[in-house]
This record gives structure tokens, C-alpha cells and sequence, in this order.
DNA sequence: AATGAATGAGCATTCATTCAT
DNA sequence: GATGAATGAATGCTCATTCAT
């Protein structure tokens, strides 16, 4: 199993730095490869190609993101309160790897089309994650039952990616976390006094 | 003034067009050309640079798009409602206009960081309008006045434009204008019963 | 006669003036239209193409150039003595003019081979003075009468034009004028003793 | 070392080639490559750029120039004959290679400021040559004392070069290296019997 | 005569990917 | 498995010249 070998994760965590201090477009295969410490030839063994490498990157790190979010909403039984870890939890994941929320606010996003569809297909498994607490507290009666279950993933996700990109656009000069509580008072009680 | 001249908004157009049927990455600046049916040079008598064509359409397109928002809202004196036109036109908008909703929510995105930043720019317009309602709400004490300013406005945004984007990558199969509403709803009550 | 109307002249003049700033490649048909003060399809009227420009611009002053040198030449009976003056006024005339110096020395040769052979066209006029003043030495004994003709006008020319050109390249720091005497003496004794 | 590989001088000489047939402003790199026998881009696998290419290209050959120059001038003692070998090599050198005489003479002329001033630093090897046997003219007292030794470099410089430039813009029809005695004794005993 | 908007051909350079060693 | 030299397709922009007014 390739991801297992050790040039696997060296490529990867190579490209979350190259992306992070070049910029998406002036990230190079080679300048990759150099980082990680192989060959230009060498990335090929492991990936298909150049979108290969960022598509991986999205799924190794998507997935720790999202199985650490699991583990910890896992600790709770109420809606409400696994919402506000959620977003705790989304917060803090970014805010401890500044490189990692550059990556992946600004620099994967501009990468075409084709690209974002395979990364979108990625973050199914956390909008699936705010798919359940949602539909928990529409059964349990602590959500509103009538709620379109599309539209309030929307409402959550965008706002939490509205919210984190930023503040990655404001060279993370405030702090991300401090926020999560007001955050979730705005998306459970809305605007409305 | 170059851009009351017809070839202006020609080019503006043909862009939009070119953009959305090829994407960013294949809309080279002879193809615009082509399609606005004027030579390639002369794309460089209204535009400083490719760029230059991107951050004008954003500007024109955007800066209708406020007008027409601001328009509509002032009909209404009351914050909630204001909110809700706000959605409605936004939803709008981009329904009658497939090709300037691909391009805006997907591939004006795969811009650089520069132009990124131009466009953000050209974004506070309208941000300006969400904040001038929440201001209006929370001082009228319809909405809650212990609101953080900056968050709300990035929720309000946040959904809206994912909101969009997931109709437009949904190939638009759906009514956009018809979850309104539901979105205002959302917004404005939030999840909690 | 299109070469007494007055536009004919202000556009050479701007040509030297805008050559001389900005270089032979960064002189575009443009710019010297506007520092002559008219529209750049008028620069067409007077001239055949960008090239008739600068030969024209050489022929005006390498005409007078050549003009003056005959002149101040006729006024002496000695070879020796013509030679001299021809030096001088040589090194004078592009002494007074820095901008027509740069323009001649460095930019104009940075033209095609067809625009080279144009210009050495209408050098001959010049060498032929040259050569005037050799045959006359030959014939009157006071220059020795076994030399190559031809030889002789290109030691002449070019050991003129290297230290024209050297004065130039050297920002004009030294009195090119002052030199003459010495350039006098070094082509009529040589180097020997 | 990137100037030992074979590609390196096989570029060189491609570009010699291309330029002298095509002349300067024909020249693109896509035509040395082809000539070349590599593909574009490895030329940037060698050169910095185009411009690199024909600064080294002057390099490589004035280098050589130089060097046999210096050789051949070993063997004499005299700073007439010295002088008289710089000619005859001098002339030996282009004859023996017509393209690089086209290429030197004309071609290379042609580019912008800043590659001739590279192009005069490589120069500079070639006068420091002159200079020697001129100073060693002056030193045993064979050439006189009182003259200015930049004069009497570009007088050398200057003549030699008029006289191979003139020889290749009249098709290089007539016989060069038989100059050389009649150019020396120009040189040495100027223009007075 | 004069204008100036419009034209469109032309080209250096980068970089993802391959493949012989 | 690992290397890295070699490949070659792909494109924004300039500017001399024209011609309708």
C-alpha cells in the first residue's frame, strides 16, 4: 500500500508547505519533490499526477479533520452542544496549523474545476457529519423540525467557511476560536431577538 | 470614457460568455476576442491587461448588482424584510443569469490571489449593504443587539453564497429563488425551535 | 516637395529627440508622433514606413554633417591640414549635438542589416571626402603614394568612429574635441617612432 | 559543469547557424533548438535565456579568438611583428569562419543595449591584448612614447574592425588575410611618406 | 491634409510528465 | 525503487500600418 511508505506523507506534507509559502500557481512538481527530498520522478511512483497530489492532500488531511470532530461530538448527547464543538473543534483544527488553513481557504481554491469536484466529493463526509447532528435535534425537538436538512448544511458549512477564510484573509491577526460560541448563538437562534 | 464606448461592454460580455462555456483556464484572450468580434489588440485599447477584463466584469456585473439590491430594499423600512429582499434579489439575479452565475461562483474563483483581492474589493459593496440591515435591525431592536457585526455579516454571506454555489454546481436543477424564504427563515431564527 | 513642408522636419526632430531618450526599440511610431505633435497616421504622409524615418533622419544630418566638413575643408590647400580639420569638425559637430551623437553611435545600429545598408549608402558622401582628401596627398607626395585607397578610408573611418563611439559609451565624460590633434597624428605618423 | 556537456557547444553552434542565415531579428530559439537537435526547452536547461545564449556564444568564440591570439604573439619579441600577427590572426580567425564574421560583425550589433554592453565586457580581454604590445612598443622604444595609449587601441580596434566589417558587407569577395601587411603598415607608419 | 481607432501577426518561456539508466 | 535530463505544447501582449471619416 503506497500511503503507507514513508515518501507518501513526506510528498504530502511537502506540498502543504510549497502551497503555503509559493502560493497555489507557483507551487512546481520539482519544487515539491525538492522539499520532500526526492526526485521529480520520484512523486510519480506515488501519484498519478500533479492533482493527485492535492486531491490526496485534501483527503489525508480531510480526514483526520474529520474523524477528530467525530471522536469529540461523540462525547456529547445534545444537538446544540455537539454543534458548538463542532465548531470548537473546525476552529481549532485550522487555527493550530496556519499552513493548512492557507492551503486549504485560498490556495485549493483556485485550482479548476475538475479539482474542486473531486475535493467537494472529499468534504461529503463532513457535511454528512453536520448531517447528522442536524437531523438529531429534528428528531430529538431541540432543532426545528421544519428545516429544509439541505439548506441548514448549506447555512452551517458557509458560514463556518465564510468565517475561517476570513480571518485567514485577515492574516489570522484575531483569534478564530474566541469566536465559536458567538458563532453558534448566531446559527441556533439566528438573528432575530 | 472608454466605458460608455460599445466595444466596452462587448468585450465584458464576450467574456462572461467565453468564460462560462470554457472555464477560466481555457478562456484565452484571442478567444474573447474572437467572440466579441473584435481583433485581439483592440482588447487592449479598453483593457489594461487579461486581468484588467476580469476585475472589470466583476466591477460592471457587481456594481448592477448592488444597485438593483439597494433599489429593491429601499421599498421596505422594516430590517427582516429588508433581509428578505436582499435574498430574493440576490437568488435572482443569478437565476436569469446562468453564465454570469457559473462564472462568479466558479470559475472567477480559480483567479489568482491578486485578483482575488480585487475582487474582495469590489465584494465590500455589497457587504456594506448586509451591515447597513443588521445595523438598522439591531438598532431598531428587531434583531439582537449583542450580535457581533462582522460575524453576522459573514453568515448572511457565508449561506448566500454557498447557497449558490451548490445550485450552480447542481448544474442549477433546482429553483434557486424558491428557498428564499427558507433561507431568510434560517438566517433569521436560526436552528433552535 | 514633401521635405520643406515643416511637418517633415519636426518629425525627424522628434524622432533624434525621442531616440535619443528611450532607446532604438523602445522609440515606437507612436511616441514620436506625439513629440512631434501630430496624429501617428500623419507620420505616413511624410514617410514611407518606420524605416524611411531613420534613413531620412541620417541623410538630413550626415547631409549637413558632410555639407559642413566640405566647407571648412575648402578653406585649406594641404592635405595634411584638411585631415585635421576634417577630424575636428568630425568630433565637433557630434560634440554640440549629445542627442544626435547617441542616436548615430549606438541606436541606429541596432537596426536590421536592409536599414544598415541604407545608412552605409549614405555614408559614402562621407567617405568619399575621405577619399578626396587621401588622393590629394597621394598626388601631391606629401602622403605616401603606395597605400590602398580603400584601406585608408577605413582606418580613417573607423578609427573616427571607435573613438566617437567610445566617447559616447563613456557618458561623454571627456572632451571628445581635444583629442583630435593626437587622433591627427596617430593616422598620419602612425605608431612608429 | 554545464559547459562541458556536448548540448551546451551544440547549441552554440546551432545558434552561429541560425542567426548568420536567418540573420538576428529571425532568430528565434525554437529555430536553434530545431537546429540544434533539442527540444525548446532544453535550451533553458543550458541558457538563462535567449539573450544568455548569444552572450555566451561571444564568449565561447572570443575566448578562443583571444587565446590564439596570445599563442601566436608568444613567438615574437617585437612589438611590430607582435602587432602584425594580432592582424593576420585576427583576420585568419573570421576568414576561416564565415558565418561568425557575419554573426560578429553584423548580427550581434543589432541587440539592445545591455547585450552590447555585456558583449564590450568580453571585448575588453581582446584590448587588453592591444594594449600589451603597444605598451611593449612604447617601453623598447620601437613605437613612440608620447602617444595616448586609448587612442592608439581604438585606432587599432577601430581600423581592424571597419576593415572586417566592410569585408563582410561586400559578400567577403576579396581576399582578407592579404590585408593584413598593408593594414600593418597603415597602422605603424600612417599616412605621411 | 489630418486624424486615431482598429488591426493581427509574431515569440520567449514554463513546467508537468516521461523514460533510459 | 529512484533518478533527473529531456521534452514540447501552449499564450498574453506589442506596435507598425491602414483607412474611414
Amino acid at each position: 500500500m503506497k500511503k503507507n511508505r514513508p515518501k507518501y506523507k513526506q510528498i504530502i506534507d511537502a506540498a502543504v508547505e510549497v502551497i503555503a509559502e509559493n502560493g497555489y500557481h507557483a507551487s512546481q512538481v520539482s519544487k515539491i519533490a525538492k522539499k520532500a527530498g526526492v526526485a521529480d520522478g520520484t512523486i510519480y511512483l506515488y501519484f498519478k499526477n500533479k492533482e493527485d497530489i492535492l486531491v490526496s492532500l485534501f483527503q489525508e488531511k480531510m480526514g483526520q479533520f474529520v474523524e477528530t470532530i467525530e471522536q469529540e461530538i461523540e462525547t456529547h448527547s445534545n444537538a446544540s452542544d455537539m454543534l458548538l464543538t463542532l465548531i470548537q473543534v473546525h476552529y481549532h483544527q485550522l487555527a493550530k496549523d496556519h499552513q493548512l488553513a492557507v492551503v486549504t481557504q485560498l490556495e485549493l481554491r483556485q485550482s479548476n474545476k475538475e479539482l474542486r469536484l473531486k475535493i467537494n466529493d472529499v468534504l461529503k463526509g463532513y457535511l454528512m457529519v453536520i448531517d447528522k447532528i442536524v437531523e438529531k435535534g429534528m428528531n430529538d425537538g431541540s432543532f426545528n423540525e421544519h428545516m429544509d436538512r439541505r439548506l441548514v448544511r448549506q447555512m452551517v458549512f458557509g458560514t463556518l467557511d465564510e468565517t475561517v477564510t476570513n480571518w485567514v484573509m485577515n492574516d489570522q491577526k484575531y483569534s478564530l476560536e474566541e469566536q465559536a460560541t458567538a458563532v453558534h448563538g448566531l446559527i441556533t437562534q439566528g438573528l432575530t431577538k
